[in-house]
DNA sequence: ACAGTAAGTGACACTCAGTGCCGCTCATCA
DNA sequence: TGATGAGCGGCACTGAGTGTCACTTACTGT
């Protein structure tokens, strides 16, 4: 048997469970009536899902395997959040790739409250994975809470852009507010070192329009370069 | 009954079973087992605890509600970052007032795998709580994705105290790391609304040692100061 | 002091998730 | 064509979680 046709029925048994639940109400549909609509047996559903709340989660261990290779690729000089947030941008891309999926899995974990609990104890998963990267790969001085308050953070972006593109049917662009959040880390931990350490530089400029839009610019500069 | 009496049962519960976990194995522990060493009924057991793994949080609920008090009593003109965090500190508070209750689940929770996944289900449910408190106070031209980042942020800052105290066996102090946690949360914050969009300043000083400490000390409080 | 009521408890039966085991089938390769 | 091995179905079993009912214990008003 390839591989190719085992993680067919792995969708294939995934879909016909979540319309099952969808339909049905997820505490009323057993997973020997999965297994029937799958034409598969009760054992072999068990075979491919570990649980029945993980039916809903069948792309939950390629997406780690993406994210962990994602991070593991990251060339030497790499700033360590510079990595991670482009990891986490390639999880959202890898998400928006199965956009029914996602949709349909967010009004399955908006009714039931155990899908729900199972979508935080899978994030929770690729936070660790950041996590421990993240304690690995920043300067030993960083203050000790960093690296978790790091992976929390940029885990709630990425949450945010895709819980907001869900909420509205897919109208909003959530590679641009995932950009845009982690365009706020990135200033944020700025300020946190090269900024705010900076030496102060006095000039003398006559008050014009000019001079207040060269400054203005200046600013701006100072905030998006270290 | 008082409801004295009842919480005194369920605690007694609760630490039963955990003994029983530590020593025998949560796996190999069946609730009868918990119910006949604490001699109720199996019955009543399910009457205390909505599920087994709820056996090692026996004070969740407590916490929530004191969080959820903390919020809703915290002065109108209050900064809801702070509100926030005052709610968090009394939460550790909480959490330090138990602190054998706290040790012996935190080694439960590192070898099973199931309370580990409840552990983190139970901290987004306090996540979600000062999240749609954040959602709620926080100025509307906000980003959308601060509430939750914040909500993360700060809960994150919070477990990696508890956690290192926990580790540490109780010999650190998680109370300052919390508290230096926040003022780096505030100063973030700071830096991205008052500083970061105060209008520019611009002043013509002779280069002398002692105006060049004042401006470090302007620079300093512009930091710590809205 | 006493009946009435409400709330907590125990006992029992039941459903269903999850697991171990075994024998079958079918594709692959010598 | 026969041997091998991986995937699958079937079956029995454990144990979590739930509904129900009868019993007891504590609190109420008269």
């Amino acid at each position: 048997m390839t591989s190719r046709k085992i993680l067919d029925t792995k969708y294939r048994i995934s879909e016909t469970a979540m319309a099952l639940f969808l339909k049905e109400g997820y505490a009323n549909v057993t997973v020997e009536a999965v297994a029937d609509a799958s034409s598969v047996s009760r054992r072999t559903v068990f075979r491919y899902f570990a649980s029945k709340d993980e039916l809903v989660f069948p792309d939950h261990t390629e997406r780690l395997g993406l994210v962990e290779r994602c991070l593991a690729a990251a060339p030497e000089g790499t700033d360590p959040v510079d990595a991670v947030i482009m990891a986490t941008e390639e999880s959202l891309r890898e998400f928006l790739s199965r956009p029914e999926l996602v949709l349909r899995r967010y009004k399955l974990t908006r009714i039931v409250p155990e899908l729900r609990r199972r979508e935080v104890v899978e994030h929770e998963r690729y936070v660790a994975l950041t996590r421990s990267y993240l304690r690995d790969h920043l300067p030993p001085d960083a203050p000790p809470f960093q690296p978790m308050a790091l992976a929390a953070l940029i885990d709630a972006i990425h949450r945010s852009a895709l819980g907001n593109w869900v909420r509205e049917g897919g109208a909003t662009d959530p590679e641009a507010e995932l950009a845009a959040g982690m365009e706020w880390v990135r200033r944020m931990m700025m300020h946190q070192s090269a900024f705010s350490s900076a030496p102060l530089l006095l000039a003398v400029l006559p008050d014009t329009p000019q001079t207040r839009q060269v400054l203005t610019s200046l600013k701006a500069a100072g905030q998006e370069l270290p």
